[in-house]
DNA sequence: CTTGACTCTGGAGTTAACTCCAGGGTGTAC
DNA sequence: GTACACCCTGGAGTTAACTCCAGAGTCAAG
């Protein structure tokens, strides 16, 4: 055991499984780790740090070719404008990223006031249950309510 | 033609494929559209919107399962506490994603630093191109560098 | 009423990102 | 030294999200 950690303790860290790990090691998204004399993989805390950035990145979208070079540039900070280019280039698609999911919560956000609205209208309180049949919870105050045109 | 527009429009207007928008439409995350006379698809200037807010979600890592649900709770705005909560969580996983992407933006704006101030040192300047082979691009001043213990 | 661009359907094929498995070693605890 | 949990490899299988295709119908123009 003594250097590094077997990859059953990766998997409980990352909650990864271990093929999804082999997996990545496959794909160059992880170093090949050092092994045990009888072949087990041996990680370091770095690398389930690395796994972790991953999982982030992969969570937002980005494939694993793009994790891959996102990766690559932020270990190749060795001086060169072209990956300087590319790492600006990397910070505009994030950005970008973060503007369009600010449009998808507003979006979002403005359901949820007319929910809360109509909500209130109907003099439903937050505590009861969901009105999914109105005609089986009996409601207070129902004159005329207009139908949405949908 | 009259009453809606034809696929190919559609593909035009989005850049989706004839392909992808049919299976959008078999997933349910578009309703089934009008049909012309002889069975053309016609569709409305709001399920192209609708098209485009999928490849929006698509693009920051919702499954097309999420995006069905986002489409669901934008339009079931009838007032029901649960629909409200959904939304609210629905909204809340979105800041996340926002959170993390910043996360990755602040990793990669660090990386442009340090690139930024290793180019800075040896003095190669924005326009010059990649020094991938530094031996083939003459450089002023390549005294002992500290090789990165990677 | 024919031509050429466009659209239809159903089904098979593809790609990315895994998951599952068999058959077999490793490591340590008793 | 053997039991038991853990790990190995290679390869086949799975799922989501499409893409590709053949064979056939539609539609506006001339």
């Amino acid at each position: 055991m003594a250097q590094g950690i077997q990859i059953g303790e990766v998997v409980k860290a990352t909650g990864l499984s271990h093929d999804a790990i082999r997996f990545y090691e496959k794909q160059k998204l992880l170093g090949r780790p050092n092994r045990s004399e009888g072949g087990f993989r041996l990680y370091s805390d770095r690398d389930i740090e690395q796994l972790k950035f991953i999982q982030q990145a992969q969570a937002q979208g980005f494939s694993l070719a793009e994790i891959r070079e996102l990766l690559e540039l932020q270990g190749d900070v060795t001086a060169c404008a072209q990956v300087r280019h590319r790492l600006q280039q990397k910070i505009g698609e994030v950005q970008e990223k973060i503007r369009q999911l600010r449009q998808i919560e507003t979006r979002l956000a403005a359901g949820l006031r007319k929910c809360s609205r109509a909500l209130a209208a109907s003099r439903v309180t937050d505590e009861e249950p969901c009105p999914v049949f109105p005609e089986l919870t009996p409601r207070r105050d129902l004159r005329a309510r207009k139908p949405r045109a949908n």
